[in-house]
RNA sequence: GGCCCAGUAGUUCAGUUGGUUAGAACGCCGGCCUGUCACGCCGGAGGUCGAGGGUUCGAGUCCCUUCUGGGUCGCCA
C-alpha cells in the first residue's frame, strides 16, 4: 500500500467533522480525522469521517474522482485520513436524524491516507460492552469513543471554572512541591529514594497541606493549586492511589467565611457545567446530629428513612439483647421503612443477612400489618408498653416495617447506614436528578486508637479545636469539637477542610495530646513550629477531590471514568505495565538492596 | 489481610450428568454489489478454554493451588 506523504501535500482542514450543515452546501470543505466505519457498495464507498466533534459520511464516487475512489477502497477502520471535497445537502429521503450533519456529505475530490490502523480489539462505539482490562490497555483506543472524551472534556472545563471563579476572587494559583519529606500520621506514603542523599527517600505528598499553610505565613492570602495527590492505600471505586485536589486557603477568615465562598464556588461550577441552579447558602448539620439521624457523618439527604433512638425505652426489657447492650454502653437504633411490612420473609432475611455482614449480630424486626396487628419475632419478650412506646416513637403505622439494630454505637450506627442506602434504593427513593448538599460541621477533634492506645487527630494535627472546647484538651479531649468541615453531596463526600491552629502553644498541645514527643514534633514538624513564631495569620481553607466532583458531573459510576490515565486494583497501569523492575544499576545508584519479595 | 463476582476465537457470550472435530453473533480476510448510514449477499480464516497440578479410560466442565480484572470490609489524618 503506498501512503502519502503528508507534507507536501495541500489539504489544509477547513471544517470540523461535527460542523457541516446544510448552511454548508455546494462549499468547498476539507476534513481530516478517523474512519469509523466504511460501507462498500461497489461502485460508491461511503465512509463516516470521526473527529472529536462529530462525524460526517463523506462520499468516494468513480464518477467524482477516479484517484481517491481507487484509494478510498483501502481504507479500514481507524486509518487517519485527509479529505478535499464538495458539501452536497443529501436528498430528504437520504437524510440521517442520527447525524448533527445527517443533512449534507462530503463528495471527496481528493484523498490522502495520512495513516493506516491495525484493527482495534474494540470498537470505537458507546454502548461497548468490554472487559475494562481490555479498554485500559488500549486506553488511547478507549479515550476515542465520544463517552468518554465527553467526560474529559466536562472534567476539562471543569477545572477552567473553578480556575475563573477563584481568579475571579483574587486568587493565586501557586504550585508546592512533588518532592517533600514523609510524615507521620495518615495514609502511608508513596517514598521516592534520593540519589544525593544515600539512605534518605522524599515522600510524594499526600496533600499540599503543610505547604499552603506556609503560604498563609508568607502572606499569599488566598492560595488554590488543582494539586495531585498521592496515598499509598487500597483503591475503590471512587479512589485512585493519585488523585486531584483542588486545594484552597484563605488568611483572615474563620468557618462561616470558608463555607460561603465555596457555596458560591460549587453554585457557579454546577451551574457552569450542569446548567442546573444550586440553592445556596447549603443546609448544615452538626456531626453529632449526622450520627444521630443517619449513622453517618456523609448522609445522603435525598431521602428519609431517618435513625430512631430507643434506647431509653428498653433499657429495662426483660429482653436481653436489648437491655444488656444498654449496660455495656451500647445504643439500640431503628429504621421506619414505611409500607414494607409486605416484604417478604425471603426479602426480610436478605435485610438480616446485610445487617450481619457488616458486623451486627442480627437484625430485629417489627412488622404492622394491614390490619395493626403486629408480627415479630421479639413480640414475646417485649411488654405492651414497650411494643407500644416503640411503635409510637418510630411513627410506625399500619403496613409499616421497623428494623432495629442493638449493638455498639459505631456498629449501630453503621450497620443502620448501610441499611437505609439499601432501602433507600430497594423502594426507588433516589433521585439521581437530585444534588442534596450539606455541610457537616463541628466534627470532633479527636479520636481514640485502640491499636495505637493513644489519640489521633480525626481530621488533621493542624485543625483548630473550637475556642470554647480548648480547655477540655486537657481534662475530655473526645469531647473537643474542631472548627472543621466536609461538603457533602448525595452520601458522598467531595471535601472537607478546617480553620487551623495558627500559633506555636496550641499547636504544640495539640501534639502532646496526640503523644507526639517534643523531639518528635520538631524533628518532623520543626519547621512548621518555626514559621508559626514570625507572625502567621489566622488561617484556613479546605481540599475538594476534583475526580469524585467529575464523576457527578458527569455521572460516573466510577473513578476511572474521569481519569485519562487510571490505575487497576492493584495500582497498577496496564498500559505502561507500572510498577516496573529497574535496572540494577539503577538501584546501586541509590544504594537500595532488594530483599526476597516472598513473603 | 478477609469476603464476593468474573476469566472459552480480536470482542461479547453459549457450551447439558465429565464423552466424537469446542459453537454463535459481531469483527477480520477474499469476492460481488451505485445510495448506504448496524448496508446487503456469497465464501474463508481464526481457540495454549487465564496458568500449574490432581482425580478419571476420558476434563472447558470436578478438586486443589495460583495469576489477572472488578466490587466491598479493613485501610484511606
Amino acid at each position: 500500500m503506498i501512503f502519502m506523504i503528508y507534507k507536501g501535500e495541500n489539504i489544509t482542514r477547513t471544517h470540523m467533522c461535527g460542523e457541516l450543515n446544510a448552511h454548508d452546501a455546494d462549499k468547498e470543505a476539507s476534513l481530516m480525522g478517523w474512519v469509523q466505519r466504511r460501507r462498500d457498495l461497489g461502485g460508491v464507498i461511503f465512509i463516516d469521517l470521526r473527529d472529536r466533534s462529530g462525524i460526517t459520511q463523506i462520499v468516494f464516487d468513480r464518477k467524482i474522482d477516479e484517484e481517491a475512489f481507487k484509494l478510498a477502497d483501502k481504507l479500514r477502520n481507524e486509518f487517519v485520513i485527509a479529505v478535499r471535497g464538495k458539501v452536497k445537502k443529501r436528498p430528504l429521503e437520504n437524510v440521517n436524524q442520527k447525524l448533527s450533519t445527517g443533512e449534507i456529505e462530503l463528495l471527496v475530490n481528493k484523498l490522502i491516507i495520512l495513516n493506516k490502523s491495525n484493527t482495534p480489539p474494540f470498537s470505537i462505539e458507546d454502548d461497548i460492552n468490554v472487559d475494562e482490562s481490555i479498554r485500559l490497555k488500549y486506553r488511547y483506543i478507549d479515550l476515542r469513543r465520544t463517552h468518554m472524551q465527553k467526560n474529559l472534556i466536562i472534567r476539562s472545563k471543569a477545572t477552567k471554572a473553578i480556575r475563573d471563579f477563584l481568579y475571579d476572587r483574587g486568587f493565586l494559583e501557586i504550585e508546592t512541591p512533588m518532592l517533600t519529606r514523609s510524615t507521620p500520621e495518615g495514609a502511608r506514603d508513596y517514598l521516592v529514594p534520593s540519589r544525593l542523599n544515600p539512605g534518605e527517600f522524599y515522600a510524594l505528598p499526600q496533600s499540599p497541606q503543610l505547604f499552603k499553610q506556609l503560604l498563609m505565613v508568607a502572606g499569599m492570602e488566598k492560595y488554590f493549586q488543582i494539586a495531585r495527590c498521592f496515598r499509598d492505600e487500597d483503591l475503590r471505586a471512587d479512589r485512585q492511589p493519585e488523585f486531584t485536589q483542588v486545594d484552597i486557603e484563605m488568611s483572615f477568615v474563620d468557618v462561616d467565611e470558608v463555607i460561603s465562598l465555596n457555596e458560591e464556588m460549587i453554585a457557579y461550577l454546577f451551574n457552569n457545567i450542569l446548567d442546573i441552579n444550586v440553592a445556596i447558602p447549603f443546609p448544615r448539620i452538626t456531626y453529632k446530629k449526622a450520627l444521630e439521624k443517619y449513622g453517618t457523618d456523609k448522609p445522603d439527604l435525598r431521602y428519609g428513612l431517618e435513625l430512631v433512638n430507643i434506647s431509653d425505652l428498653v433499657s429495662k426489657s426483660d429482653f436481653k439483647v436489648f437491655s444488656s447492650t444498654i449496660k455495656k454502653g451500647g445504643l439500640i437504633k431503628g429504621i421506619n421503612a414505611k409500607g414494607c411490612a409486605s416484604f417478604s420473609r425471603r426479602e426480610i432475611d436478605s435485610l438480616v443477612e446485610l445487617s450481619k455482614n457488616f458486623g451486627a449480630k442480627g437484625l430485629a424486626w417489627i412488622s404492622i400489618e394491614p390490619d395493626s396487628s403486629i408480627k415479630s419475632p421479639i413480640q414475646k419478650f417485649l411488654t405492651e408498653e414497650e411494643l407500644y412506646n416503640i411503635i409510637g416513637r418510630m411513627g410506625g403505622k399500619p403496613g409499616d416495617l421497623l428494623l432495629f439494630v442493638a449493638d455498639t454505637a459505631k456498629i449501630t450506627n453503621f450497620v443502620l447506614n448501610q441499611l437505609r442506602s439499601e432501602l433507600a434504593n430497594k423502594l426507588n427513593l433516589v433521585d439521581d436528578n437530585k444534588y442534596n448538599f450539606v455541610w457537616v460541621v463541628e466534627f470532633p477533634l479527636l479520636e481514640f486508637d485502640e491499636d495505637q492506645n493513644r489519640y489521633v487527630a480525626i481530621h488533621h494535627p493542624f485543625t483548630s479545636p473550637m475556642e470554647e472546647d480548648i480547655p477540655l484538651m486537657d481534662t475530655e479531649p473526645l469531647k473537643v469539637r474542631a472548627k472543621a468541615y466536609d461538603l457533602v453531596l448525595n452520601g458522598v463526600e467531595l471535601g472537607g477542610g478546617s480553620i487551623r491552629i495558627y500559633y506555636e502553644e496550641l499547636q504544640k498541645k495539640m501534639f502532646n495530646v496526640l503523644g507526639i514527643s517534643e523531639e518528635e514534633a520538631k524533628e518532623k514538624f520543626g519547621f512548621l513550629l518555626e514559621a508559626f513564631k514570625y507572625g502567621t495569620p489566622p488561617h484556613g481553607g479546605l481540599a475538594y477531590g476534583l475526580d469524585r466532583i467529575v464523576m457527578f458531573l458527569t455521572g460516573s459510576e466510577n473513578i476511572r471514568d474521569v481519569i485519562a490515565f487510571p490505575k487497576t486494583q492493584h495500582a497498577a497501569c496496564l498500559l505502561t505495565k507500572a510498577p516496573s523492575k529497574v535496572d540494577p544499576k539503577q538501584l546501586e545508584e541509590l544504594f537500595i538492596d532488594i530483599r526476597d519479595t516472598k513473603k
